[in-house]
Order: C-alpha cells, then sequence, then structure tokens
DNA sequence: CCTTCAAATGAAAAAGCTTCTCATTGCTCT
DNA sequence: AGAGCAATGAGAAGCTTTTTCATTTGAAGG
C-alpha cells in the first residue's frame, strides 16, 4: 500500500499523487526507469488519468523533496525522474538512442570522497554521466 | 592574435567571434572561468559591444562544436561555456555559494574507460560533478 | 581600392520546458 | 456530514534557447 509512503513522507494521500507513484513503481519495473515529466503525464493519459501537467510537475518535485524520487540533469535541457530504489548509482547513457544503463564503482566513490575531503568540502551529493554509444547503436552501423 | 584560433577552426573571422572569444579568454584568467550565454551577453554590454543574444548563443555552439569550448549542464537547467584550455577536468560545486573548483583523478578516468567498454558502449564524454559544502561556507556557521 | 556574394548578424518571433496564478475541488479531521 | 485548508487543473507566464528573415559584413578577386 503505497498511501503509506504518502503519509510517511508528510505528504496528503491524493488521487493524482497516488497514480503518479504506481506509475513510477510500474516503469521502474520495466524498461524505463527514468521518466520525464512529459513521460509521467502521457502514461497518465494512456492510463485514462484525467491529470494536468502541471500537477505532473509539481508532485514530482514534492517527490523529489520528499526523498522518494531523484532528478537527473541529462543532456538536452529536461529533467528525468527515477524511483528511489536500490540505492545510490550513477548513469552511461547512449547519445545515438537514449538507453540508460546503471552502474556502481565502488574505487571511485572513494577516490570522490577523497576529492572532496581534499578540497576542503564536505560533500553532500555527486553525479557521474558516462556518455558513449551503446554497442547496438554501433551494431546498427555509423551512420545512425 | 586569436584571430588564427578561429581560422584555424574553419570559423570567418567576424567582430561578434572576435569580441566572444576576448571575453572569454579574460574570464578564464579571472575569477569566473564558467560563464552562461546570458553572462557573456552582459559583458559584452558592458563593454559596449552592440552583439545580439541570438549570435552569442550562435556562436557558443560553433565554438563548442570547434572544440573551443566545453558545454556544462550544471543544475537549473541552463548551460555554462568554459574556454578550452589545460585539457579535461571535473568538478566540485558548492551548494551553498556556488563556487566551482576543478580537479583532475587519473584513477576516476581510468575505471570509467573500464567501466563503458565493459558495458559495450564507446565512450565519447563523460562528466562528473562532486557537491558539497565549501570550506569557507562551513566556516560562516551552519545558518550560512 | 571596389565589387561581389555567400556567410554571418540582429531583432523579433517562436519553440520547448517548467513554474505560477487563481478559481474550483477534494482530503482530513471533527 | 461539515468546515477548513491544501491540492488541483487550465491557462498564462517565465526562461532559456532556437529559428526566421531582412540586412550587413568579411573574404576573395578584379
Ligand atoms: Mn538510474
Ligand atoms: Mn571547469
Ligand atoms: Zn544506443
Ligand atoms: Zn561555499
Amino acid at each position: 500500500m503505497e498511501s503509506q509512503d504518502l503519509r510517511k513522507a508528510g505528504l496528503k494521500v491524493t488521487l493524482p499523487r497516488m497514480k503518479i507513484l504506481e506509475i513510477l513503481e510500474r516503469s521502474a519495473e520495466g524498461e524505463q526507469r527514468h521518466m520525464s515529466a512529459e513521460d509521467v503525464y502521457k502514461a497518465l493519459m494512456e492510463a485514462g488519468e484525467e491529470i494536468g501537467l502541471a500537477t505532473v510537475y509539481r508532485v514530482l518535485t514534492q517527490f523529489e523533496q520528499a526523498g522518494l524520487v531523484t532528478r537527473h540533469h541529462f543532456e538536452g535541457g529536461h529533467s528525468v525522474f527515477e524511483l528511489n530504489a536500490g540505492g545510490h548509482h550513477d548513469h552511461i547513457v547512449c547519445v545515438r538512442c537514449g538507453r540508460v544503463d546503471e552502474f556502481v564503482d565502488e574505487t571511485i566513490e572513494a577516490r570522490q570522497r577523497a576529492i572532496a575531503r581534499k578540497a576542503g568540502y564536505e560533500m553532500t551529493d555527486h553525479c557521474l554521466y558516462i556518455y558513449g554509444v551503446c554497442a547496438d547503436c554501433r551494431a546498427r552501423g555509423e551512420g545512425g
């Protein structure tokens, strides 16, 4: 019952928030773990839910502040959101087809902590994006 | 003589391009190595140059394609540009005051290459941001 | 030095993406 | 069920960035 998740986050349990959380949970199980606000909005439309785009943006921002989702600033200027489950990880993004893979590397994590300390910073967060061309896209040929 | 830089990059030498390059070079020596298009535009205005904002955007994109500058996607949805000098580096950003420090870590660079290869990607680029609170801001107190 | 012409520019409009406004609706608690 | 405050939806507005197109400019050649 995810209404508890909302209550624990200090958010009133409303239909739009429940539906948006459902969409994010369903997509996290499937292939698309990273969704833009527009993606969520389209999924709601397809599910026959009459929820405004402004509400989608508001709710996703609230979920971010409540720690339920993480916002990523991928290239191209728009944000994508991802349900917080499974802990921290970084991303490797195909610049040709948009595919996203995830990874964790403890060596890199440790080096980052050391670098922050050496520079006099108290680290709060970090993000690492590797951009490249995935195997499928390269097999498909240079012409794209 | 920076007109040679433009010619080598295959760009016609025009007054707007020269002035924008000057702004970037002067700011790189000073404190602000990372400038948004708006920052560049304002610097041009202050220097009494009548150059349109559209031209600033166009020229910065051309400089990026020519390899003269690097574009960064900082948080908040807008791009900042940095003159390519001194080679690749990553960034550590103070979330309190906006200060930006730079670093290079060959261990991390090597791990990234290995991760991309293992995931089947041909790496084209990467970016790593460490977020934290800088020494000054911590000295200034928690209430900062 | 002057002409020529493709390339570059400036102003304004348009295009995304995201946030704001405000009248209406709907949770929560009694 | 009713009161009250928070949340919602529709559309307007805001911001950064791109596009359009008439005008200007730089590069090459006479
Ligand atoms: Mn992820
Ligand atoms: Mn830098
Ligand atoms: Zn791909
Ligand atoms: Zn600071």
